[in-house]
DNA sequence: ATTTACCTACGAAATCATTCGTAGATAAAA
DNA sequence: TTTTATCTACGAATGATTTCGTAGGTAAAT
């Protein structure tokens, strides 16, 4: 229910890539240090808690996330702002723009977004 | 540095409550299933790790934060920003926003804000 | 003075996440 | 056909987090 760092990182390159290998996700994320066997564990633990499914028609697997992008950074999102924003959207947005130089076009596109609301 | 999720309702409450015994800030967490040397071994381990600090000059210990709460939402920001919206502020600020119904009085201080940024 | 109630300290078990090695299957290359 | 490459499965080591039990201290209540 609540995906680990690592099976974020995971679910990232899934919601991007769309189906895909323990072979092409292992390349995509770039951990030099880490054996292929170890992505392929992971991914085989999301399987088991249901965090991804996946194809065994053929002999490489392809796996894709179960829950979609939007729902789970929903989830993320909805948690943090009741755990550390005590509720307030506009507290954590505020915090968001202001400790990081967030660039003039992402600025006009919040603007813009705001004033369609 | 990056405080566990135990040790982030800890916090919570610390800088909430401010300066708390172990017992008090135990009361406060309503984990009803966890005992209280639970709570006392996780503020020793944080004491260890530098997330606070103590007064041992009575029996009871009194524990403070040592990190301001806008320093660590800002650390827990970025790393969601980086891990979840790929990096762009504005991907998560649009989503805090579309999500959750927000009362226009804060979506207005929100307009402001970036006015003034 | 003895019991009761809290307190700290701390070792160690239980749990969970991450990592890797090895075995066995299959397919492609030599 | 034999070798080589690539795949899955899975047990187990490692490491970090969370949990609790027990021991020992101090202070208040009986």
């Amino acid at each position: 229910m609540k995906p680990t760092d690592s099976e974020m990182e995971i679910l990232q390159i899934l919601w991007e890539k769309g189906e895909s290998s323990v072979r092409s996700v292992h390349e995509e994320l770039n951990r030099k240090d880490v054996g292929y066997t170890t992505t392929l564990k992971l991914m085989q633990i999301m399987l088991d808690k249901g965090i991804v499914s996946r194809d065994t028609s053929a002999k490489t697997h392809f796996y894709k996330a179960s829950l979609s992008k939007e729902q789970t950074q929903h989830t993320f999102l909805e948690k943090m702002i009741n755990t550390v924003y005590n509720g307030s959207t506009a507290r954590l947005v505020m915090q968001a723009l202001g400790n990081k130089r967030t660039s003039k076009a992402e600025i006009e596109l919040i603007k813009e977004y705001l004033n369609n609301l």
